[in-house]
RNA sequence: GGCGGCAUAGCCAAGUGGUAAGGCAGCGGUCUGCAAAACCGUUAUUCACCGGUUCAAAUCCGGUUGCCGCCUCCA
């Protein structure tokens, strides 16, 4: 079995071989900072994370580009209106974004460019497709001229005649085509600019990502991403001027992410349905959130739910769960420096690794890499229930065994990071003000009075602590508490 | 108007020709003084609807209905 991804390209999936060997050049389309990231652009981040943590772990050397648009029409408009520079304000979300991301386990990428570092770089491809006659140019403005270009539209499949360029905006008569669009704005007063040979201006927003691609990747490079919506124009803009300036095939394969909905709508401003990462970290932890978020085909919709996401946290609870309770059995879990899933077999009767590898290798299915994840979890507690109190050697290590795979996996999709303790303490981390002491006290008060079979005030201790948020575990050797999550 | 996607149990969600993963919730049981947790069993004769192909279809084909996205900046 092999990685098979969707290509949008081809409307297929098919069978992933990189263009060089075991080295896989990655280019995802990064976010505008103009404000904080939401949690379509933490989807889109989570899916080329795990992508990429994927591919790492069967043991391709990847390398990994996302870009920060850090000129465009939307930051220099909030700049203007909060009266800032607009590079203070594209750093101050630029910090924003590392800070939100991290939180949910998002990888940094290898080279993550600003489009303003490019500016030279994108002056010579606009330069080279005025030379070959793709480009041109009309006062200070210069345009991509679609008509030039053989095959505009295949990548996202539409035909030039059968697009309504202008039936919702108005379209600049500077054009000469309606669908061709602008490699360089002219420069207007209280607006970033460069000097160029068609005088001081900006970038047009395609131009910034074909550059970068072409300067970390080459003029021909393994896999591009995104969000449905870049499909076009965007990603279709990219590739035409990129293969009309530098040859090459571009993308080889094109992978885009499905939208996050809310109540079965898109996001947007307009209809103050925007949740940003921010904000639902305030209610969700960061795994359950970022679980949520992988627990749909990459590809489909998904749509956000308050509820979804407290259903898919029982589930991340129960794991949590077994894997504190593994700790107390085998102690804690050492983390091996680099996961891979290459050779991890050992134990033939045991396919959870190849099964993984199934799931994932049939174009990223992280639902059903999840679910044998919970599968794994039960055998686990399975395990557990038989060997209560007397744990041999060869529990022990299927024990260690079984957990290493649930850890793998888990971190495969960027979940099961943090302790089973610290876990729990975040999820109920609403200032309970518990004093631990006196949980321990209760708890003894308790214990004399089952010694004493006074049920009714063990089980009225038991409903205070309950109400404290405590929920108590009489097991063999004692009793237990933990938070109520 | 053009292009594309989706429709699987109470809810969420895998499954693209071989007889319905997983999670949540529910019910019954084991364990427990009672609980909690865990485990076991159970919950879709059926995959929007109607036709067709096939020994065999949730899966392929045609049609119908409903929902959604893109065609404008957008992850």
């Amino acid at each position: 079995m092999a990685l098979k991804l969707y290509n949008t390209a081809t409307r297929k999936k098919q069978l992933f071989h990189p263009l060089e060997g075991g080295k896989i050049g990655i280019y995802a389309c990064g976010v505008t900072v103009y404000d904080l990231c939401h949690i379509g652009h933490a989807r889109s981040a989570i899916v080329f994370d795990v992508l990429v943590r994927y591919l790492r772990a069967r043991g391709f050397e990847v390398n990994y580009v996302r870009n920060f648009t850090d000129v465009d029409d939307k930051i220099i408009e909030r700049a203007n209106r909060l009266g800032r520079s607009t590079g203070a304000l594209a750093q101050e979300f630029i910090d924003a974004f590392y800070e939100d991301m991290g939180r949910l386990n998002v990888l940094n990428a290898d080279h993550e460019p600003r489009a303003t570092e490019h500016i030279d770089g994108m002056i010579d491809m606009i330069s080279r497709l005025m030379d070959r006659g793709y480009a041109y140019a009309e006062g200070n403005d210069v345009f991509f001229s679609v008509e030039k270009f053989k095959g505009y539209g295949r990548l996202s499949g539409r035909k030039l005649e059968d697009m309504q360029a202008g039936s919702r905006i108005a379209v600049d008569e500077k054009k000469r085509h309606p669908m061709d669009f602008v490699l360089w704005k002219s420069a207007k007063p209280d607006e970033p600019q460069w000097p160029s040979p068609w005088g001081a201006g900006r970038p047009g927003w395609h131009i910034e990502c074909s550059v970068m691609c072409n300067h970390y990747l080459g003029a021909s490079f393994d896999i591009h991403g995104g969000g449905r919506d870049l499909l076009f124009p965007h990603h279709e803009n990219e590739m035409a001027q990129s293969i009309a300036a530098m040859d090459g095939s571009f993308a080889r394969y094109w992978v885009h992410n499905g939208f996050v909905t809310v109540e079965s709508e898109k996001m947007s401003k307009s209809l103050g349905n925007f949740l940003t990462i921010r904000d639902a970290l305030k209610i969700y932890h960061p795994e359950v959130l970022r679980l949520f978020l992988v627990s749909r085909h990459y590809r489909s919709p998904l749509d956000f739910s308050k509820n979804a996401v407290f259903d898919l946290q029982a589930g991340l609870v129960r794991i949590y769960r077994s894997l504190q309770r593994l700790e107390e059995i085998i102690g804690p879990y050492e983390e091996p420096g680099n996961v891979s899933l290459s050779g991890l077999s050992e134990d033939k009767q045991d396919s959870f690794t190849e099964e993984f590898i199934k799931a994932m290798d049939d174009d990223l299915n992280t639902a059903a890499a999840i679910g044998l994840i919970f599968d794994k979890v039960r055998d686990i507690n399975k395990i557990m229930d038989s060997v209560d109190g007397a744990v041999d050697k060869a529990a022990q290590s299927r024990l260690a065994e079984s957990r290493r795979q649930v850890y793998s996996a888990g971190a495969v999709l960027g979940l099961l990071q943090v302790s089973p303790a610290l876990f729990f303490q975040h999820l109920s981390s609403d200032e309970m003000r518990l004093e631990p002491e006196e949980i321990e006290k209760m708890i003894e008060e308790r214990g004399e009075a089952r010694k004493n079979k006074d049920w009714a005030k063990s089980d009225q201790i038991r409903a205070e602590l309950k109400d404290m948020g405590v929920v108590l575990e009489d097991g063999p050797k004692g009793t237990t508490w933990r938070l109520d999550v």
